[in-house]
Formats: structure tokens, sequence, C-alpha cells
DNA sequence: AAGGTTCATCGATGCGCTTCGACGCAACGC
DNA sequence: GCGTTGCGTCGAAGCGCATCGATGAACCTT
């Protein structure tokens, strides 16, 4: 292990210039610099993460919290987690990865433990037993998703009730007078998470205003699940012709499962889908679909996390504007 | 911030016996533990991770460098981070997470800092540049999946080839005398990883000890790129009727795909695929499939590091048994 | 009763780093 | 000529903890 007094020695100044090379919180002639740069280099030094953090009272590390459940949709949340990695790389902090299952416990252990600078917390539910305890935090928190109230905490995420409206403006535009939201799986309405919700807050004003009749549903991430939701869509407004499915798991089966009930797409249906762009063309039908910008959000809510850490304030909510794309799945009718 | 001090001081003892009763390293009176261990519910004390880390020469914290390219099936890949975060959180361990794209710079850097104590790495390829690195460290690694030569390091998987035979055996013994494999992108066989070849290894040793006719090809990971992979195998060997599919990003597609080109599934193909067992049966047809086992291959790496961070020596390579569980995709012919 | 043991606890030290105050030196003003 | 200023560097202190040697008390032993 070399430490910092090794690269002193090897450069022949004291410790503390090394530190202030390394800040820069001093001046340090360019001389003695590339003297010490040089020695750093030869020797392969690397701060003690643990020296460091204790002395200067930051870890440099992020935490992540993820939801791991079975109904989430695994696929996003790594796309969000991969953003926020490499953001936070950029920015020279490493990532904690911790675990919705640890819950409150988890969030309170890593911040009472100084293991990490700031939080970045995903899915959070309504009245969320996390959100008091974040905002009673030394450390900032961003959250990625919208909860009910997020008073005091920053936090972005896609414009979800705007994507609904945009999914039925699109539809309505193309002359479709009933539509249906297939929408998250139930627990997690229970659960009263932020984006389904407001999904189906958009979906239903949006609809309203353009005075079209529509149906919601909760919908099961699997075959079956999705067959149960589309049989109930038929059974309550059998001439639906529009479809917004905001369910990624039972993307694949959408077009098989509509042809079970004697709909072809986009001949008979015209599908919108909410998902990442690079999830609508992989399929026999490319779905036209508004885009799921987890690498932005990602990114996005690492940047709040760092302006927090320089000293901003003042809290923030983005709601990033969903695009639609056209693709193959939505038709004039 | 609430130190060992403030507890020792609410306990009436001397922070070194704070520090003792944590560690359990030195005998403490019973009397005194509990005043010191209520001291710290009352003060909610939680050690500082950096002192501690500083102190102690252990940071508590494992490495988890997991692949987030695109062609990887990030489903799976997020399973083995969960169980191995979970595992990993039984043991008070916390995880780290860095990404392939960080490459061998950041092993380096996470190794030189501190901080952390071990490293467990997914998806080497054959030559990894990063392999004689962990090789060099000074803290110990463990492998999920097998690299051609492990050599002096651990590692856990499935047995693939062991997988791949199976699947075989279980379509031959059907009456299957023309198998193809459906595997990885063309990328992974020509990054040479461990499990795409083992798979594909397995595969030609079964079908020729079956004497059986097989073919093998990659395949994109979007319903065109399946659509290439099936007419280039219908084309090299029309005959064929068993299909090994071991991609999970294509299964949804598997049999919509096989009626493009007139085949039913299970009437005029069986299929077994490779896949989690959750995966296996939420389709229109459910997959006979050899089980992934991520949940307990993560479990397994991190019980491993945990032996390795104990003081065991001794390297050693789980290769984990198939399970085929027969579902509805395969059928005697 | 003096010396030996064992047990519980304490104080001091050091882990590697950041940061603060201070110092030496050259350039400058009058 | 001397005081002043500012730049570049150094030494010391301290962050919170684990650990080691030491100490004191209680209990035996002979």
């Amino acid at each position: 292990m070399v430490s910092i007094g090794d690269v002193a020695k090897a450069a022949q100044v004291s410790a503390s210039t090394v530190s202030y090379v390394l800040s820069g919180k001093r001046p340090i002639s360019k001389e003695t610099a590339d003297r010490v740069l040089r020695a750093i280099r030869d020797l392969n030094y690397q701060p003690n993460a643990g020296a460091r953090a204790l002395a200067g009272g930051r870890t440099n590390v992020l935490a992540l919290v993820v939801p791991l459940r079975a109904d989430q949709n695994v696929p996003v949340v790594m796309e969000f987690a991969a953003a926020v990695v490499t953001r936070a790389r950029l920015a020279d902090y490493d990532v904690l990865l911790l675990t919705q299952a640890e819950g409150v416990a988890g969030v309170r252990r890593v911040a009472a433990s100084a293991l990490a600078d700031a939080f970045i917390v995903m899915d959070l539910q309504a009245d969320d037993p996390r959100l008091p305890i974040l905002r009673a935090l030394d450390q900032p928190a961003v959250l990625i998703g919208l909860p009910e109230r997020p008073v005091g905490l920053s936090a972005v995420d896609l414009h979800f009730s705007a994507a609904a409206a945009l999914a039925v403006d699109h539809l309505a535009d193309l002359g479709h007078r009933s539509l249906a939201l297939v929408g998250a799986p139930a627990a997690v309405y229970e659960r009263r998470t932020g984006y389904a919700q407001r999904t189906l807050a958009g979906f239903e004003k949006a609809a309203a205003r353009r005075d079209v009749a529509a149906v919601a549903t909760a919908c099961e991430p699997s075959f079956d699940g999705l067959r149960r939701a589309v049989a109930d869509v038929l059974d309550r407004q059998p001439g639906t012709t529009g479809w917004l499915v905001h369910n990624e798991s039972v993307l694949p089966s959408v077009v098989a499962v509509l042809q079970e009930f004697g709909r072809e797409v986009p001949a008979d249906a015209s599908v919108v889908a909410v998902c990442p762009d690079d999830m609508a063309d992989t399929h026999a039908v490319a779905f036209t679909n508004i885009g799921l910008p987890a690498g932005d959000v990602g990114e996005i809510a690492v940047e709040m996390v760092l302006r927090h850490l320089e000293g901003a304030t003042a809290v923030e909510t983005r709601l990033l504007s969903p695009v639609l794309t056209e693709r193959e799945s939505t038709r004039r009718i």
C-alpha cells in the first residue's frame, strides 16, 4: 500500500504539498506539481478512500436505492442504474447499490455511517416511509420518479401525464374514439406509485378533453395477465381501437394477444407504447412509442445531486417532455 | 454526527470498551455491555465507515463488476446483482457497483484506494485483460461465469455444457433427429464469452454422442435477428425440429417467428429454452426450460468471497447442475 | 501474607489523509 | 534601508476508530 507519505518522499516535498497538488486548494508551483505528479504515476498512488473520507468529510460515493421487485420492469431499472453509474464516474463518484428491501433502515444506516455523500432513490410511492427520513438527512437526496408530495426534495422523471395526453392526442387525431390504457400490475397501483398514477390521470383527463371514450386496466406481467387485461377492456368497452400500453413486460405479447381477440395491429387496433425507444422497434410490429428516457433521467439525477453537493439548496423538480415516435403500430382509422 | 466517544461518555466507559463491545474481540462484562448497547441505541450510533476502514483495514464493501452492454441480457444481470446485494447484506457487507465500461482501470482504482474488500466480476471473456490484475490483487476476487482459464481465482456458474447436453438428450429422447442451437449475439461469441462457448461445445458434443444432426447459429436480440437466425438454421438444415434457445431477449418472439416459417410449437417444433425459470412460463406457450439460477449463483459468489475474506486460500470452481423443467413447448415427435 | 492468575477495562498510538496556521523568501514601495 | 505583501511550502493537529500493552481488582495458591 503506497501512501501519501511515500509520494511525498519520492517527490521530496511534504505530504501536505502532495495533498494540495491533488486537490488544487492552494497554489503549488508548476515544477513542484510536476515532480509530485510524476511520483504519483511512478508509484501508482491512489489515495486511501477511508482516510480521505475521514479527514475530508466526503466519501465520493453516491448511494443508489433501486427497486428489485418482481413486478418492476427490470431492464428499465438497469438502464437507470447504468446511467447513474456512468454519469457519477465522470464526476469521480462511485455508486453504492442499495435495495428497496433494506428500506428505511438501509437509508438510515448508510447515512449515519457516512458511507455515502448523497442518495438517489427510485420508485417512490405515495407516503413512502423513506420520504421524511430523506428530508431529515444531512446528505442531499434526489428522487427518480415523482411521489405525490416531494416537498423539500429534488426529483426528476418523465412527465407521465403529458405522455399519456400525447398518446391520447395522437390516437384521437388518427380518428380513434375508444381508447384503453393497459397499465402497470395492480400492486403498483395499490402502492400508489407515482408514474402509474400520473399516467392514469393524464390519460383520463386527455380523453375527457378530446371527448373520446376511455377505460383503464391494470395488467400483470405475463402473457396470461395481458390476455385478462385485454379481455377486461373489450368486455367493458367492446369498440376499443386505440391502445396505450404502459407496461414493458407485456409489450412482446401485445400483437399476439390482440390477434387472439381478432384484432390485427395496426389494421384493427392502434397501439402506443410507453417504453424505452430501443425496446420499441425490436418486435414483430415496431411500436409507435413514447420514449422512456431512462438514461437521461439517470444522468439528470446525478447532476442534481452534484449541484446539491456543491452547495445548491434550492430543490427542483424536472419533468421531461415526452416524445412520441411514430412507427408501425398506429394507423388512421 | 454521534461518535464512539459520545457513546462512551453516555455509557461511562472508555471508547475502547465501546469498540470491544461492538467487535466482541475482548470479553466485556454483561452489565457494561448492556449499558453500552443502550447508549448506542439511545444515541442511534453508527460507526463511521471511513474511520472504521482506516483503522481496521476493512471496508465491509464488496465491489460488483457488472456488464451493462446492450447485447447482454439485462434482467438476468439484474437478478445476479439483486442476489449479490441481498446476500452481502446478510453478512453486513455493502455493494459498490462498477461497470464493465471502467474496465481494468476501474478495478485497479477501487483496489488501490481500498474502497472494497473484495471483487465479484461477471461476464469474463477469454483472455479478459482483468484476469491477471484480479489475480495480482491483495483483495480476493470471485468470478461469475467461467473464463477459459480461471487459474488462481474462484468461480461459479451454471454448468452450461451439461445444460446443453441435457437439452439435447431431452430432445433426442423425444425422437428429434435434427437440432438447432439459437445462441447469443455474434458479438458475444467474438468476445469468446465463457457461457456461450461452453453451451455451444456441450451442444455439439452431445449431438455427436446421440448421433443427431445439429447446427448452431448466433442470434441478435431482436425480432428480426431471430427471424434471420431461424432462416439461417432452416436453410442449412431444413428438417430441424428440435430447438435450443439460449438467448433470453428473443424468447418472447420464438413462437411467432417459428409460426412465420410454418412451424407450430410444439406440434412441428419443440423448443427448450435456457433462461430463468420465472421467464419460462409467462409466454403464450410455456417453455420447457433449463433454469438459469441467477439468484443461487449470486449467493454462492458472495459466500465464496466471504470464505476468502475469512482467510480461505483454496480456490474453488463451482458449476451448478442444470435442471430441466418440462412445460408445453416440447413434445414427442 | 506474598505472589500468581484471570478478567474487565482504560489510555495511548496510529491508520492516511485534509486543513489550518505559520514561515521563508522574493519582489515591491517609500 | 526597512517594512510590506503575496506566493509556495511545511509541520502539526485532528478526523473516528481498532488495537495493543498496561493497570487494577478480584480471586487463588502455597
